[in-house]
RNA sequence: GUGGGUGUAGCUCAGUUGGUUAGAGCGCCAGAUUGUGGCUCUGGAGGCCGUGGGUUCGACUCCCUUCACCCACCCCA
């Protein structure tokens, strides 16, 4: 037997209608803000990552699944969605059009990880980007659009941490006083965090060991090395906030991974589904087109994790959509069953969904199987309807039963199905 | 990449100090007289007991190997 390669999973007919509902949602909340979906491939130039990304983030370094393709051009399976966005922006000269540009994705994403709760090897997102707006009410809208998908879905255990990290020049002081300051603690600095302090210090702040946790409370923070435009960006985003009745908690310890975000950096965080529980991650990119060869063009955007998302709304016992029942089973016999699959067929055109017997079962067994699909009208089909051309519906809730002519059976239905 | 846990039927799991034909519940299929579901009853299909090797007269059970899955770290959605 072959099996699912690691870390992958299959969505299956039983269970897709919860990946529809949320695709629904999100489609109407980005609907509402604006947003068109842009659909770019699931296969890059791997070079757009290494540029867009990073090459020092763990996800280029170490988790994208890369490979020669038989033109001998490197390949990679995109690991996020914002840098192809920001490629195809660039390419097809978007900020041309009227400005901003708002573009929504859902999309398949890939990271060769170790798969464990929450984490998968392939798993979708949704996300939005926002080109061409330096403005903090950019910054806003995004949120309020993630807030507003959690809000439609009836979420309300997210927190939502926001800090700025500032623009390369205030970072680099930052980062300066970053090393300073661990650098008296070396002998009780973790050893990963060891090497944080020369990579990349602010990543010590994020650290789970208690001996760090505790050593970076007394930390220089963020917010106060940010410049001055970096700090009026912040205040007035969080001001908007304030003003929208968004409810944020400022972390100055949210560090992100992925090398493009400027300013803003936020995520929307759940406790109920274990150790991995960002659900929605995203910020401010202003240097990213430019880095990609485009113009200096602001971008604002986020990243949702979908199985996430439903794992919060299934552990939080919220809806996660209904399952996709049919409308009708009509019954029929080995005399009648060319009668009920044309009745079938014309029910289906007249937008019914309507089924009948495709393995020859009997009369019981199909009564049966009936119940078990949930179908919540029933009709036998036998020589004597066929004749009369009536059938009688039986409804297999409430057991009702009504005698209906075959043209009108579709008009009969609809009505019920309100 | 580093740790911990678990692998017996489609699913959830039993399986006695190693003993011969490997079990249950659920699910699936078929019946319980002739054209009717849910309840009940009966029968059936379906397992090289994750893989390879070792110890033994004999292994689902003990030892080693390997693989897979789960959880945690790292990092992220």
């Amino acid at each position: 037997m072959i099996n699912i390669p690691k870390g992958t999973k299959d969505v299956l007919p039983s269970e897709v209608y919860k990946w529809h509902y949320i695709e629904g949602e999100v489609r109407k909340v980005a609907g509402l803000f604006g947003y068109k979906e842009i659909r770019t491939p699931v296969f890059e130039h791997t070079e757009l990552f290494l540029r867009g990304v990073g090459d020092t983030t763990d996800i280029v370094n170490k988790e994208m699944y890369t490979f020669l393709d038989k033109g001998d051009r490197s390949i990679t399976l995109k690991p996020e969605g914002t840098a192809g966005a920001a490629r195809s922006f660039i390419e097809n000269a978007l900020d041309n059009n009227p400005q901003p540009t708002k573009a929504y994705y859902i999309t398949p994403v890939f990271r060769y990880e170790k798969p464990q709760a929450g984490r998968l090897r392939e798993h979708h997102q949704f996300g939005v980007e926002l080109y061409g707006s330096e403005s903090p009410y950019a910054d806003a809208e995004i949120i309020t659009l993630a807030k507003s998908v959690f809000d439609n879905l009836g979420v309300t255990e997210l927190e939502l941490n926001i800090n700025s990290i500032g623009c390369p020049n205030c970072r680099k002081d930052y980062s300066k006083a970053l090393r300073d300051y661990f650098g008296d603690y070396r002998d009780r600095l973790c050893p990963t965090c060891l090497e944080r302090l020369e990579k990349n210090p602010l990543r010590i702040l994020d650290c789970k060991v208690e001996e760090c946790k505790e050593i970076a409370k007394g930390a220089p923070v963020v917010l106060d090395y940010i410049c001055d435009d970096c700090r009026a960006h912040h205040e007035r985003l969080l001001g908007y906030l304030d003003a929208l009745g968004v409810q944020y908690k400022v972390n100055p310890n949210i560090v992100r991974g992925l090398d493009y975000y400027t300013r803003t950096v936020f995520e929307f965080v759940s406790t109920a589904i274990g150790s991995q529980g960002t659900v929605c991650g995203g910020g401010r990119y202003n240097n990213l087109v430019e880095q990609l060869g485009g113009k200096p063009i602001p971008a604002v955007g986020f990243g949702m994790g979908i199985e996430r998302l439903i794992m919060v709304l299934e552990n939080s016992g919220l809806s996660v959509g209904d399952r996709e029942i049919s409308d009708l089973y009509v019954a029929s016999f080995e005399s009648t069953t060319t009668e009920a699959m044309k009745l079938v067929y014309s029910l289906r055109k007249a937008g019914v969904k309507a089924d009948f017997d495709l393995i020859g079962r009997s009369l019981k067994a199909q009564m049966k199987f009936a119940d078990k699909c949930d179908y919540p009208y029933v009709v036998v089909l036998g020589e004597d309807e066929v004749k009369k051309g009536v059938v009688t519906v039986k409804g297999m809730k409430d057991k009702t039963a009504e005698e209906v002519p075959f043209d009108g059976l579709s008009a009969y239905i609809r009505q019920k199905r309100k």
